[in-house]
This record gives structure tokens, C-alpha cells and sequence, in this order.
DNA sequence: GCGATTATCTCGCCGAGTAAGAGAATCATG
DNA sequence: CATGATTCTCTTACTCGGCGAGATAATCGC
């Protein structure tokens, strides 16, 4: 195996991975007939979904920085693709919970189905102690960059 | 160090390093009074200034999709920013030359100089057998959605 | 009860990006 | 050369996602 004589490199490589990651995200999602924040908000539904986490309007909108305008208007175009219902909360009537659709969870499984399978394909190419060391590295550069985020908004 | 006994782990560090590095870049945008699309053109201007390639804006729109109206905006709103000039190619006097401000080399520096640093400062602690695997890693991953993006748009 | 607070939605607007096409310069072919 | 096709950029008219301000309705606290 060859050395690393440039961890600049590396650099690189984790902006191209970003890159592409987010326009395989685009493509999907102008495929599908959504915008990019669209497929955001579809992401965050799934996984507040599985965690058995209830989503409000106002909680998804602080999820992706959207204000309530923005939100409504978010809310209004997932229920009209059908990935979504709005359903006033029993408890507090001044809710609403957003309720996900069979729909979503396919869409969902054409976005992340085939590609977190080829991934878990691909990492069948390390060994354990390898994927631990790239564990750490994620984790490493994911904290050093929440850290410069964090630090940048004061 | 401890096992890895759930490779979906590592994909969701993926996704959550892409998120991170997403709301770092579109924070940094909305903090120097430029859109996130605008910082994507900045570094592919800063990326083709250092390699020495001459950008038009029929390259630039082409690299980030977009058509030509929406990237005549865009190189309107780098030029009233001073980032940016345009100079007619004299060779081709169709073209219009984008040439690249002080002004934008100091931003990009604000934008990865601190952020480089950090990344580079956490990989010390990281030896190079372990960067390697990273590398060979990150590169596996890189491929998997290259490929994934190729074979989605047929 | 009643004012303060919380959650959502409505209205009017801005501006980034699109589609269609005009204008200007260059290339290719007879 | 000349002239028609092509290339590159810009203009016009429009769409629509998101924002600011504020209305509406339900809940909480004293």
C-alpha cells in the first residue's frame, strides 16, 4: 500500500465525497419531482419516524432553518405529493402532527436503499480494524468540523 | 479500541459529515452576504485559478447546472460583491474571461484557512498507516455514489 | 377568567433560477 | 471571401421557494 505523503489529500477527498453526495441528493430529488430541501425534509420525517419521534410543523422547520411561512409552505407541497398528512394533535390542539406516508417510506428506500447497500458492499472490502480506524477518522473530522461551526456563530 | 460491530454506523457518520460540512458552508455564505450557490462558484473559481485554467461563465454555469440567465445573475452578483471581474478574451471576443479578485482569494481563506488548519491539526493524531486506510476508505465511498449518480441518470 | 405565550397559517413581497430568444463573434463550406 | 451555421453571452418575462409581518386559535399561569 502506498504512503500518505499528503494529507491534503484527504482534505480533498472529504469535499468531494460532500460533493457528490449532495448532487446524487439533487438528482434524486429533481427526479422525483422535489426540490433539495424537499428530500431534507423527507430525511428528517424517516428518521424521526423510526426513532418513534413525533414531527410538528415548527420542529421540522427549526430542522432545517425554514421559518413558519417557509414551513407551511414546505408542509403544503409534501402533502400534495402525498408523502405526508397533517393531523391535529389531540393533546394540543394548537399542533399538528405531520404523519408519514407508505409513500415516503418507498421514496425513502429508492433514495437510501440502493446506495447504503453498495456502500455496506464496498466496506466488505476492509477489515474490522480498518473500518474502526475509518470510524475514527469520520468522527475525528465530523467533531473538528462542528467545532468551526460552532466557533464561527459565536 | 473498541469493535465495529454495525457498518451502518459508518454510514451514518457519511451523512452526518455531509450535513456538517453543508451547514458550515451555507453559515459562512449567509455570514459574508452570499448565497450557497454562490460560495459552490467561489471555490470551483478559486480551484480553476490555482490549477491556471481561464473560467467563462458557460464553464462556470456548466459546473453547477446552471443555465445560462441564472449564471449571467450569478456573475453579476460576484462582480457587484468584488470578487470578481469580467474581461473579454481577446483571442475568442465571444468570451468573457472571469478573473478572480484579491478580494475573493482573502474569503476563500476565511473559508477553508481556518478549517484546513483544524482538519489537518486532527489527522497528527492519526498514523500514516491509518491515513492511508482512510484514504483508501474515503476513495471506496467516493466511488460507490459516482457510480450510484452515473447509473441513476442512465 | 384573562393576559401572556405558543403553534400554525395567511398575505405581500423578494430574488434566484428557468425558458425562450436576441445579439455579437467565430467557424466552416462552397 | 461570403454566408449560413454555430458558439457564447446577455435580456426579457416568468415561476416559485423562502422571508417578514401579522392574524388566528389553542393552551398555560396567576
Amino acid at each position: 500500500m502506498s504512503e500518505v505523503e499528503e494529507p491534503m489529500r484527504l482534505v480533498h477527498l472529504l469535499r468531494g465525497l460532500t460533493v457528490e453526495l449532495d448532487l446524487f441528493g439533487a438528482e434524486f430529488a429533481s427526479r422525483n419531482g422535489l426540490h433539495p430541501t424537499d428530500l431534507r425534509a423527507l430525511i428528517h420525517l424517516l428518521d424521526a419516524d423510526r426513532a418513534g419521534v413525533v414531527v410538528t410543523p415548527g420542529r421540522l422547520g427549526a430542522a432545517l432553518h425554514l421559518n413558519s411561512a417557509g414551513t407551511t409552505g414546505l408542509v403544503d407541497r409534501l402533502e400534495k405529493l402525498g408523502l405526508i398528512r397533517r393531523e391535529r394533535d389531540p393533546q394540543d390542539r394548537r399542533r399538528v402532527r405531520l404523519v408519514v406516508e407508505d409513500r415516503a417510506m418507498e421514496l425513502g428506500q429508492g433514495f437510501f436503499g440502493g446506495l447504503i447497500g453498495d456502500l455496506l458492499g464496498a466496506m466488505r472490502g476492509f477489515g474490522p480494524g480498518e473500518l474502526d480506524t475509518a470510524r475514527r477518522f469520520l468522527e475525528a473530522m465530523t467533531g473538528v468540523v462542528a467545532a468551526a461551526r460552532r466557533a464561527g456563530q459565536e
